[in-house]
DNA sequence: GTGCGTGCAAAGTATTTGCATGATG
DNA sequence: CATCATGCAAATACTTTGCACGCAC
């Protein structure tokens, strides 16, 4: 549980606090893997929470990232995926199923630090996708 | 004004109809370079044809996507930006002024490709997009 | 003419905000 | 006990849809 740990400390050093419902999102989305949607946290919070409101779910997501600890992605649409920031990873996404592999490549990696040296760029971040059909769904498109 | 020619086309194939607005909202776009929201596309249009509806945009702007002129994206929030398809590149952002600068990286697309291949993916399209400070911005943060 | 396209307004999503109340340091 | 957080409802931002009318084929 050290990520808790890590939001309770950036909590207090912001001066905020610590409350039952912030505890109860944060733990629910470490002990969680892969990209969830805000709907899931608060279907899934509310059974331990009953009272729990949208709105503090986002709110709470919102501190989540700021403390680095969460990464916001929207995939295509407008809707955003919350998605644990242990290890950095990219992604692979199956345009047929959906379906997510993450992935990591050190090669592409430096390249994007040379590139960003390139241009003057303090990197700070970066997301890459690659979008196709997943062995699975590649037989049924070529029909 | 080849891209306004394979539009028409792909209306033509579709069976669907050619109208001064698709032109309109076509050409204008095809003519504009960079990153444009649905706002601005509807504003610009509107001079041209004042009686324009946001629909038709959003319409249009879809039939673009559709037969693959045009690349919807979304930037960190939910807005989503269109992008002009004709050469393909990547995107450097400057979190501190939002500049956007487009970049192609020949090396790293041939490692993308080689990270499809390994899980067994048909590759059709993918973003890269590198986030962090601007030359201009950098020295502000560091104050 | 038939069917698709348009503009408008209304409805949808996803997310944010104002406010009165409640909990935390 | 001052301040921040919460839940609710309302507001917002962006996008889609239903519908009556009009235009392209």
């Amino acid at each position: 549980m050290e990520k808790l740990e890590k939001f309770r400390e950036f909590i207090r050093d912001r001066g905020l606090k610590s409350t039952r419902q912030r505890d109860e999102i944060a733990s629910w989305f470490f002990r969680h893997r892969g990209h969830v949607n805000a709907e899931q946290i608060y279907r899934e919070v509310k059974e331990a929470m009953p009272g729990i409101g949208f709105s503090t779910v986002y709110r709470t997501m919102k501190l989540l990232v700021e403390a680095g600890l969460v990464a916001e992605r929207h995939f295509g649409d407008a809707e955003a995926l919350y998605e644990n920031l242990s290890a950095h990873h990219d992604h692979c996404i199956c345009t047929g199923c959906g379906k997510i592999i993450e992935f990591e490549n050190q090669q592409i990696e430096q390249l994007q630090d040379s590139v960003a040296e390139r241009f003057g760029f303090l990197l700070q971040s970066h997301r890459m996708e690659l979008y196709g059909l997943c062995s699975a769904c590649r037989p049924k498109a070529a029909q």
